[in-house]
DNA sequence: CGAATTTGACCTGCGC
DNA sequence: GCGCAGGTCAAATTCG
């Protein structure tokens, strides 16, 4: 497999026409979109903006700091279906969650991070199979799914789950824009950028 | 031969 | 309570 995608949560990366993008020879990222994953209340799925190049729609954290809207509550359910102890302290801290669709002649995006994947689903609503995949790094537990999007497979929407605990092993790419990022100010990052 | 991937089974939550 | 859907596990298989 390969070393997959991107955005290390910590990510910051993408930012517009700054962004370099490692894949440009199988991307498409004219049409590159952030999503804020508040699942259950647009499915993450932010259609808009699909004209405006790189429309960074949000991102959020959803450590369910009190003042959050719905994306605390959505998070909280999920904790609670992590298994016995498992893993749910650790996705407490990292629960933080992107999703964002590129177009890509690839599934899987190189994002200089080692994923192994570890499960296979073809979900509703889309023809295309969804793959399951972890942060191999050693007690790191960022997740990612990726899957065609179902009306247009042309695009493909990666979803990280997650905030890695130690850096990516090929650094590379968007050095000097990730160094800065502060977990809090995303959003306004965002919300400046857009 | 060890590591990574595949894939069916299993588990859990949610809606009816 | 039941069935469906999404997510994860783990044995089998494939790959380097």
């Amino acid at each position: 497999m390969n070393i997959s995608q991107n955005p290390s949560p910590n990510f910051t990366y993408f930012s517009d026409e700054n962004f370099i993008n490692p894949f440009m020879d199988n991307n498409d990222f004219s049409n590159l979109m952030f999503f804020d994953v508040d699942e259950g209340v647009n499915n993450g799925l932010v259609e808009e903006e699909i004209s405006s190049p790189t429309s960074i729609v949000s991102s959020e954290t959803f450590t369910g700091e009190s003042g959050g809207s719905g994306s605390a509550t959505t998070l909280s359910k999920k904790e609670s279906t992590n298994r016995g102890s498992k893993e749910s302290d650790q996705t407490k801290e990292t629960g933080h969650r992107v999703a964002f669709r590129t177009r890509s002649k690839i599934d899987v995006m190189d994002d200089g991070f080692k994923w192994r994947k570890y499960g296979k689903k073809s979900v509703k609503n889309n023809i295309n199979k969804r793959n399951y995949y972890k942060c191999s790094s050693e007690g790191c537990s960022v997740k990612k799914r990726v899957e065609r999007d179902g009306d247009d497979a042309a695009y493909v929407i990666t979803t990280y789950e997650g905030v890695h605990n130690h850096e990516s092993p090929s650094h590379v790419y968007y050095d000097d824009m990730v160094l800065s990022y502060d977990h809090d100010n995303w959003n306004q990052h965002s919300l400046l950028r857009s």
